[in-house]
DNA sequence: CCAAAAGTGTTTTAAATACACCCATGC
DNA sequence: GCATGGGTGTATTTAAAACACTTTTGG
């Protein structure tokens, strides 16, 4: 009794990607489901935890094998155990994480070359999702909440960008992912003050005045994770 | 081969308590386990899950065993499961919880006047603590982690306080946790400019001038849980 | 030249911080 | 009266916000 409790890991996957619009909005991959409970609705990419895996490993594994892709950050998100959050009893580890955008779109332009992309998954934007399986769409609010948490007080925005970018992509991330306006001129004094930026020598032209292109500063940790181990909380 | 994961549920339980000096220090209580692995070693309260409670509830259950009381303040901490962090596969979902320091003193009394207390349970401060089973070290020192973090931008502290305090009572409290002093001026000008506190018209008397008692404004939340519905978070 | 985004400067507002000083009680 | 913590006042520093203005490109 103190069994059928079964563990599954899932993985909340975000990314950037421009709308019809034009404007960035946040987009996530979910799988069709193909079997009872919740057949043919859509659920967060996952599985069950296996005795050989840590959980954080069965997410980087689970995001990898629906997505081709390595995120740039990933971080636990909440362990969800209601016993009425499925038919059977389950306790899911659910995590999330952040794919570059220019990693998002390099793999899906792979999959249309190949022809052969993953089966049963679909990316959707977050504002335009399909009803979900078992309690996944709460999930996926609480794990934008966090984000949009997160993103004032870390630089967790910057895993949606290639490795250089100009200030306007930055400020998209962080308009994306707020959803309101900021200030371009004092987005750009706070971001410098931060330390976290190192400017290159390069510009991006092609449209109206050239941007400098900036760099990540790689001795700031895109987030402050306590004092965690990497055993717990990131890919090894 | 999905099976032979264990869940179990464990939980930081926090109080401040008064030392030999006099200055109010954070405390928990401990288990000394019987059985192997790790027999005769401290270890955080807590147990197997089982089919019929959700986590949270075996935290509130486990934590009334413990220390015959009910928290103040229950929230999840972070689910570990690295795969070598028990000799058996053990994924642990882990809790913090405050208690309110009157309660705790009453209780300890009921317990010597009774004169039988709970087998194996001990109170440690967090700088004294004693060797630890597993990686519960690691856990409380992340929980203690969260706690500074949290006090920062909610009212958590005041899940120690009983329902009326001083402001020098409440300044008590930011200080054991954070580990430093705080200006008493700045301190009461802050918290009051937070809308949290409601002054009463009793006042502390016995030694100087007398201090304001204050109450909670238990229309404003301890801490902000984001889109978490109860179900997951706190006790029903 | 004009539109539009890149980038700089300046002013205002709000919030910490530091610290001097007065108040009310027990002894 | 005096020591002590309770409580108020005020100046300084810091950061956020608002917004005018200059610069540099493509067309």
């Amino acid at each position: 009794m103190t069994q059928s409790i079964r563990v599954a890991v899932s993985t909340v996957i975000l990314t950037l990607r421009r709308a019809e619009s034009g404007e960035a909005v946040l987009a996530l991959p979910l799988v069709l489901r193909t079997r009872e409970p919740f057949a043919d609705q859509w659920a967060l990419p996952g599985g069950w935890l296996t005795s050989a895996e840590s959980p954080v490993d069965a997410s980087a594994r689970t995001l990898s094998e629906t997505t081709g892709l390595a995120p740039s950050y990933l971080e636990q998100l909440y362990a969800f155990g209601a016993v009425d959050r499925s038919p059977t009893r389950v306790v899911s580890i659910v995590y999330w994480a952040l794919l570059r955008q220019d990693d998002v779109d390099a793999q899906s332009e792979a999959h249309r070359a190949s022809g052969h992309a993953p089966e049963n998954v679909r990316w959707f934007d977050v504002h335009d999702l399909p009803q979900l399986a078992f309690d996944h769409a709460k999930i996926i609010e609480y794990a934008l909440w966090r984000l949009r948490n997160k993103v004032g007080y870390s630089r967790v925005a910057h895993g949606f960008l290639p490795s250089e970018f100009t200030l306007a992509d930055l400020r998209e991330a962080y308009e994306a992912i707020l959803g309101k306006n900021l200030d371009p001129a004092n987005f750009r004094r706070q971001v410098e003050a931060s330390g976290n930026l190192l400017p290159t020598d390069r510009f991006r032209t092609g449209s109206h005045r050239p941007a400098r292109l900036y760099r990540y500063n790689t001795d700031v940790a895109l987030a402050d994770r306590g004092p965690l181990g990497p055993e717990e909380t990131s890919i090894r």
